[in-house]
RNA sequence: GCGGAGUUAGCAAAGCGGCCAUGCGGGAGUCUGCAAAACUCUUGACGGGUGUUCAAAUCACCCACUCCGCUCCA
């Protein structure tokens, strides 16, 4: 049984989709009006780590994760940078997906853009007028907080005292209630704008992400997840658009990652103090940056240092070590056949066994990496136990933790370019090395190794030909 | 002011009533022609106080400090 930790219910919950084995799933993705930072790699790796977790216990998870392209930030940088928004959106968009593909983040199922669902979503926003939740005041559109008498429990507050700070431009004589926020928002000179019953303008942030999920997903979502900085406004408002607009329940999880800071700092665009993931993969491998960020909670906040990222890669350098270790030995072709087994096959079976329980079970608490990591070092180290002082290695038991570990480097994103290690590049080096070996023989006279070499690597696939000048070789 | 999270060994970070976390690092050892790796042992912790309890890092209360949200942010 998975257990999920709600923002809106603040304790631990049993995970139950709405429809069996399927995960209905919107994560509120970045503008981008930037580069990738680290901040938003958090939030990426932990509820790519989730939603691959959830992948391996069987679930078909429907994974929608927007691009906000439109937006008061994007038309501050279309500004400042003399180009239009679409251009800006569609320079950092490409950034974007450059980081996400280095960090190995799978890409969603769908990733929306609020730019191409204007239509949807002025008629969102038509039906909340309808409904008499949303007022049109002079070219633009407002939501009526107190026309939704659940406003503030998300975040857990009371409408008066929301009020007592203000929220987003609480003073606006245009607003009937302070707290009142935008939904369509009238273009001012030199905007973007797009045709509406109100006149020309733009949607208002908060608009996206009920349309699109609701869009692509359904009225009611198992998963919502986001940063801890959506919690108010964003997300709450989504819920007062949504629920106001079908009267369901919007979301039945909410998820919210906790922050990355710097010298005690919250890192972010307004403070200066971010970290670009295109720089730091400059200095550190992406699945140092992974392990770093997976060594958290995904709820507890994560103090960012360059000795902390230090140890996360001589960390998974050396787990990488022994999970390549693992792949030399292990043979594929045989299947483990009981008789033929020692004691320290057994126990290694056994621990396998044991490794892959305790996972599930760290996993299975709110999506514990934390402790998940603990049981994949605790297994590696078993694993390196028996690959040194096995009296025999038996390559059909090796697979069994191989397969183990692909499950697990799966599941955390680890290692993706595996394969890679083994490319033709080092074949050839290994063969011109054993050239170059068996010519040494051959000087020494000593033709009994000089010919094993050959014979061995005929065996191999290889053929060498010795002429006049040099010596060749091919794939045979 | 309101709402929330936190303070664990040199560093990072789980645990949230009784026993082990784990990773990086420090010390010793095993192995060893050299090197590297690995393995073993070891080091060392629960911000301060007062309670509750047979038992507290874990519960309650108080104090101190930190961070986050209430304004664009993942």
């Amino acid at each position: 049984m998975i257990k999920i930790y709600s923002t809106l219910t603040r304790k631990l919950e049993e995970f139950k989709t709405i429809e069996p084995g399927v995960v209905k799933w919107y994560n509120c993705g970045p503008t981008v009006n930037g580069l990738m930072h680290l901040g938003h790699a958090r939030s990426a790796i932990a509820f790519d780590t989730i939603r691959r977790y959830l992948e391996y216990r069987d679930y078909k998870v429907e994974y929608i994760m927007n691009f906000t392209d439109i937006e008061d930030r994007m038309i501050e940088v279309s500004i400042k940078e003399q180009r239009p928004v679409l251009e800006v959106a569609e320079e950092y968009l490409s950034y974007f997906r450059r980081d996400m593909a280095s960090l190995n983040l799978k890409p969603a199922t769908i990733h929306p853009r609020a730019m191409l669902h204007m239509n949807q979503m002025i008629e969102s926003i038509e039906k909340l007028i309808e409904k008499g939740v949303a007022y049109e005041s002079e070219g633009d559109v407002y939501f009526d907080v107190r026309k939704f008498d659940e406003y503030g429990k998300l975040s857990n507050q009371k409408l008066d005292n929301i009020l007592q700070e203000g929220t987003e431009d609480a003073d606006n004589p245009k607003k009937k209630f302070p707290a009142d926020f935008t939904l369509w928002k009238k273009m001012k000179p030199g905007e973007p704008y797009w045709p509406s019953p109100w006149g020309k303008g733009r949607i208002g942030w908060h608009s996206e992400c009920s349309t699109m999920s609701m869009l692509y997903l359904g009225e009611t979502l198992d998963i919502h997840s986001g940063g801890q900085d959506l919690i108010f406004p964003h997300h709450e408002n989504e819920i007062a658009q949504s629920e106001s607009l079908t009267g369901k329940q919007f979301a039945n999880y909410w998820l919210h990652n906790g922050f990355i800071n710097i010298d005690k700092e919250k890192m972010s665009k307004s403070l200066g103090n971010f970290v670009n993931i295109y720089d730091l993969l400059k200095y550190y491998s992406p699945d140092a940056v992974r392990l770093f960020v997976l060594q958290t909670h995904y709820r507890s906040p994560i103090i960012f240092t360059e000795d902390a990222m230090d140890q996360a890669q001589v960390t998974v350098d050396r787990l990488f070590d022994v999970v390549l270790l693992t792949k030399n030995y292990a043979d594929e072709t045989k299947k483990v056949d009981d008789a033929k087994l020692s004691d320290s096959d057994k126990d290694l079976l056994e621990k396998i066994k044991k490794a892959r329980e305790d996972f599930v079970e760290a996993m299975n608490e709110d999506f514990n990496t934390s402790n998940g990591l603990a049981v994949v070092f605790d297994y590696s180290r078993e694993v390196n136990e028996y690959l040194r002082k096995a009296e025999d290695v038996n390559g059909s038991v090796i697979n069994e933790a191989d397969k183990l570990f692909d499950e697990l480097r799966v599941i955390f994103g680890l290692f993706e370019d595996f394969n890679s290690y083994l490319t033709i590049d080092l074949v050839e080096k290994l063969i011109k090395l054993l050239i170059e070996l068996r010519g040494e023989f051959r000087k020494e006279k000593n033709w009994e190794m000089g010919d094993k070499i050959r014979d061995d690597l005929k065996e191999a696939g290889i053929t060498l030909e010795d002429t006049p000048k040099r010596i060749l070789w091919k794939l045979t």
